[in-house]
Parts: structure tokens; C-alpha cells; sequence
RNA sequence: GGCCCCAUCGUCUAAUGGAUAGGACAUCACUCUUUCAAGGUGAAGGCACGGGUUCGACUCCCGUUGGGGCCA
């Protein structure tokens, strides 16, 4: 049975090319009906946070994703990777090396990329004399020579040559294991089949082989998928904005988008069909149809899928989503979305073209939750005497109404309009810059039905 | 410095030796319309370059260039 993991290091937010790995290795283990772990990395203790823990939980529960297994932490995994480690001590293929991160540092910059051996050839007297003199020391992996071939799905052969890579390190002094060291023997322990990962690890790959080989454990399948990219073509970080999953949550982006956006970056489904469920996305995933060149975070077109989501979504649906936006931007309280719920269903139905984001909405509906509300001083100069006229004789004609909804306030205005000889647009537009303080926005008569018939007169007049 | 990966419209991609190189976003135009959106129709826009291989290359091989990644 196919089984893979996603195995996150928590030293920061959880961030959408990590969640596009997520998605991509949890698609391959539904598609196959398979198993998705969950293990946190977090071996180097001082850099892992709980906070950034919670971070990827939440992230990942919000798009969508489930495991089948963990969350698994390495912090609590020592006495395995203890057990390996004497297993691989046993090989002698391990040394311990005296070397400070100072001297190699000091030893890099003067050209030395690749350690020299130099404790290799320490006599095994003074190896046990420093140790027993309680120098700090870390463990590194003799490096055999030759070649080292294997196949990743999706780039196909890939070989590197053992003596180009240095003896790197297993253990360090600490005891705690290395990346490295720590995921082949997590990936054997948990029966990973297929390890689905960053282009960027594919270095790490021949490292983890000659692991595996050392401890005579047959290693799984490499998939390295490609790098997600900002617009100037470098490796998507901070830099580039945000790119924490859950700040695009924070504005407004609907959590099928953002799967659906993030699974075609790299990944088509063939055909022409370009938006998908993730039960579509299951069913249809395939790692032959993963491209091998890196790509670029589109915002705009992510902009534009989330639009349509979000106009696919039923009135409902919506307003339930836009309920915490709503609340944060004070516009109502809690209690009120009960009692204004046929109102607001009709604002929501009026915007809904007209978002992005969910937090357009906010922006978008200003001056029918408030009375003060930001106003377009260009548009404003339209406003003359004679308009200021006009907008009294409509605020008069609509004073004498029982009922007032879009249907007659369309009807007296145009009947206003028939009066006066007027074009339609000759009234409509100072109107629509009267009552909302801007030029666009949805259809006047919308605009007044959700406004009513007192705010209407009274911006009228005003 | 070394090693590795990659290369189709601006962007995401389809094509797997034989189609006018297809689609989506973005752009532009037209349309609808009370504005802005949304919708509809259409346009413009690409195989990085140079060698091979082949009857025939976007497709295979080599090189160049460009981009990216990893060793800290």
C-alpha cells in the first residue's frame, strides 16, 4: 500500500509551498488509496515553537487536508533514532569529529567546501581520550566513493558521484539527530513508500541513499516536485508578500481556492478543465502529469479563481462566510445577523459579482452599514444646483410611498425623469454619487432597497 | 567555488516525431448595461539560441545562453 507524509519543520508559518507539497503527497495518497502521515520536524529544539506547531495544524485542516496517522514529532522519537544510531556505529561507518563550527566556517571561506577527514585520521587513543575529556564532538557518515544512481518520478535518472559529497553530518554534538539521519529512519520506521518533497532536497537525496544502504534498509521512491516561485523568479518568500496560508484566509481567500490554485501550480489534470473539488483533484491526480519546471505565484489568477468561487457560492453560504469579516469591521453585531438576515442576504446577492476577496465585501458595502463613509471629492464636483433640485423633487415623490423596494423607486424616478425631459443618466449618476459617494458600485435601485426609504430621503436632501 | 535541476504566449500550462502549437489568468476591442463588476463574442501574444539525429522536430542528442536550487 502506498503511504507518504508530510513532514514540515516548525520554524515558521505554515507556507503555501509547504501546503502545495501537503496537498500534492495527500492527492497521490487518496488517489491511491493509500496512507497521508503527518510527522513535525522538529529535531532542532530551539527553533521549533509550538505556536508554529498549531500554525500548520490549523492550515492544513482549513484546506481541506486530513491524515491518517500522527501528528508524529521527532523531539519525542530520540530512543529511536538512538537505536539507529548504535545500529549504524556498529558499521563503522560513523566517526565522531572534534572540528568547531568556528574552524570550518573560518576553513569554507578559505575554500575548503568540503570537510578534509581530518578526525578521521585521529588515532583511536586520542579519539577516546577527547571524548572522555568530555569534547564536544558530532558523528559524521564516511562517504563511499562511486556513483550513486537512483530514479525520481518525475525527473527520471539522476545520479551523483560519492566522492563529491562530503562526510556530512549524522548526529550532532547534542546527540539529536540530523535531518538527514532523522528522516531515513523516520521514512523506514513508518513505511513511507513514496517520498513526495522540494525540488530543493533532491541534494539531500544520494545522502539519504548511502543511509539507507548503511543500515541495509530498502529505501522508497523520490518524487522531487518543483519550487513555487515569486514574480521575480526566486524562491516565493516573505519577501515576496504574504505567503503564510492562513494570512491569505485573513484576507478573504476561500480555502477550495487556494487548493485548487495551489494544486495547478505544477500539476495539470489534463483536458481543459481548470477548476476542480479536491474530490475531482483525487480523483484525477496522477504524478505523470506533474510538470518538472518551477512556477510562478500567479496572485492575479488566484485573485480571479477565488472571484469565482466566491460567485458560485449561494447567498447563504456567503453571508456565513463573510460573517467574521463583517464582525471585525464592526458593521453589526453578533445578535443583528439574525434579525437584518433577509437584508443582508440581499446586500450579499447585490456585491457578489463584485468580489475578489471576501474582504472586498467590507469595502465595497461602506456606505450602506455606515453613514460616514469615505466619498470620491472628484465625483462630488458633478453635484450642482440644478441636480441639488432635482434630488428634492425625487426625495418629495418618494416621501409619499407606502412601500418603498427597488421596483418603485425605479418607477417614480423614471417617471421623474419623463417629467423633467431628462436623460435617465443625466439624474442617475449625480444620484448614485449622492448616495454612496462614489461612481460605481451595484444597480442604483439596489442600492436604494438596501439603503430604505428614510437614509435614501435623507442623503437626498442632505 | 563546486555540484545539481529546469527551459512552450507576460503568468499557469496542453502537446509525448507528422495539427493553422490548444486552454486558463492577465491585456485590448466589441457586446450587454444606469455606473462598476459579472456574463457573452473576438483580437493580440509563445516553442530562448546554435548544431546535429530523422523523410519529418516543440517533442530525441550535444553545446550555448538564461533562470533556479543545494552545499554555510
Amino acid at each position: 500500500m502506498v503511504c507518504v507524509r508530510f513532514a514540515p519543520s516548525p520554524t515558521g508559518h505554515l507556507h503555501v509551498g509547504g501546503v502545495r507539497t501537503a496537498l500534492f503527497n495527500w492527492l497521490f495518497a487518496r488517489n491511491q488509496k493509500g496512507k497521508f502521515i503527518l510527522r513535525i520536524e522538529d529535531t532542532d529544539i530551539k527553533r521549533s515553537e509550538r505556536d508554529w506547531i498549531d500554525n500548520i495544524i490549523e492550515g492544513l485542516s482549513w484546506i481541506g487536508i486530513d491524515w491518517d496517522e500522527g501528528p508524529y514529532y521527532q523531539s519525542e522519537r530520540r530512543a529511536i533514532y538512538d537505536r539507529y544510531f548504535e545500529k549504524l556505529k556498529r558499521t563503522g561507518r560513523i566517526y565522531p569529529c572534534f572540528c568547531t563550527p568556528e574552524e570550518l566556517k573560518r576553513r569554507r571561506e578559505a575554500g575548503m567546501f568540503l570537510y578534509d577527514r581530518r578526525c578521521y585520521r585521529l588515532s583511536e587513543d586520542e579519539v577516546e581520550e577527547r571524548i572522555k575529556a568530555g569534547e564536544p564532538h558530532v558523528y559524521r557518515f564516511l562517504m563511499p566513493e562511486g556513483e550513486i544512481v537512483f530514479e525520481d518520478l518525475i525527473h527520471g535518472e539522476l545520479r551523483k558521484e560519492g566522492k563529491e559529497i562530503e562526510d556530512f553530518v549524522v548526529v550532532r554534538s547534542d546527540g539529536t539527530p540530523t535531518y538527514n539521519f532523522a528522516c531515513v529512519v523516520d521514512d523506514h520506521e513508518m513505511g513511507i513508500t513514496h517520498v513526495i518533497r522540494a525540488h530543493e532536497h533532491i541534494a539531500n537525496t544520494p545522502k539519504q541513499l548511502v543511509l539507507y544502504h548503511a543500515l541495509g534498509l530498502d529505501p522508497p521512491r523520490f518524487v522531487h516536485i518543483p519550487l513555487i516561485l515569486g514574480p521575480d523568479k526566486k524562491k516565493l518568500s516573505k519577501r515576496h508578500g504574504a505567503v503564510s496560508l492562513l494570512d491569505y484566509r485573513k484576507e478573504g481567500y476561500l480555502p477550495e481556492a487556494m487548493a485548487n490554485f495551489l494544486a495547478l501550480l505544477g500539476w495539470t489534470p489534463g483536458g481543459n478543465q481548470e477548476i476542480l473539488s479536491l474530490d475531482e483533484m483525487i480523483e484525477r491526480f496522477s504524478l505523470s502529469r506533474v510538470h518538472r519546471a518551477d512556477a510562478v505565484f500567479d496572485i492575479q489568477k488566484l485573485d480571479w479563481m477565488n472571484g469565482y468561487y466566491i460567485r458560485q457560492l449561494s447567498d447563504d453560504d456567503l453571508l456565513n462566510r463573510l460573517r467574521p469579516f463583517i464582525l471585525a469591521a464592526g458593521y453589526l453585531k453578533e445578535e443583528e445577523f439574525e434579525t437584518e438576515k433577509g437584508w443582508l442576504l440581499r446586500a450579499v446577492r447585490a456585491y457578489k459579482p463584485r468580489m475578489k476577496r471576501l474582504t472586498d465585501f467590507i469595502h465595497l458595502s461602506v456606505y450602506i452599514f455606515k453613514d460616514d463613509y469615505p466619498v470620491d471629492r472628484d465625483a462630488l464636483r458633478l453635484i450642482d444646483e440644478t441636480a441639488r433640485k432635482r434630488f428634492n423633487m425625487l426625495a418629495d415623490r418618494y416621501e409619499l410611498l407606502e412601500r418603498f423596494d427597488r421596483k418603485v423607486a425605479e418607477e417614480v424616478f423614471r417617471s421623474l425623469i419623463k417629467e423633467l425631459g431628462i436623460k435617465t443618466k443625466e439624474l442617475i449618476h449625480p444620484v448614485r454619487i449622492q448616495l454612496t459617494g462614489r461612481t460605481e458600485g451595484p444597480g442604483l435601485f439596489e442600492i436604494m432597497e438596501l439603503l430604505g426609504k428614510e437614509r435614501t430621503i435623507g442623503r437626498l436632501r442632505h
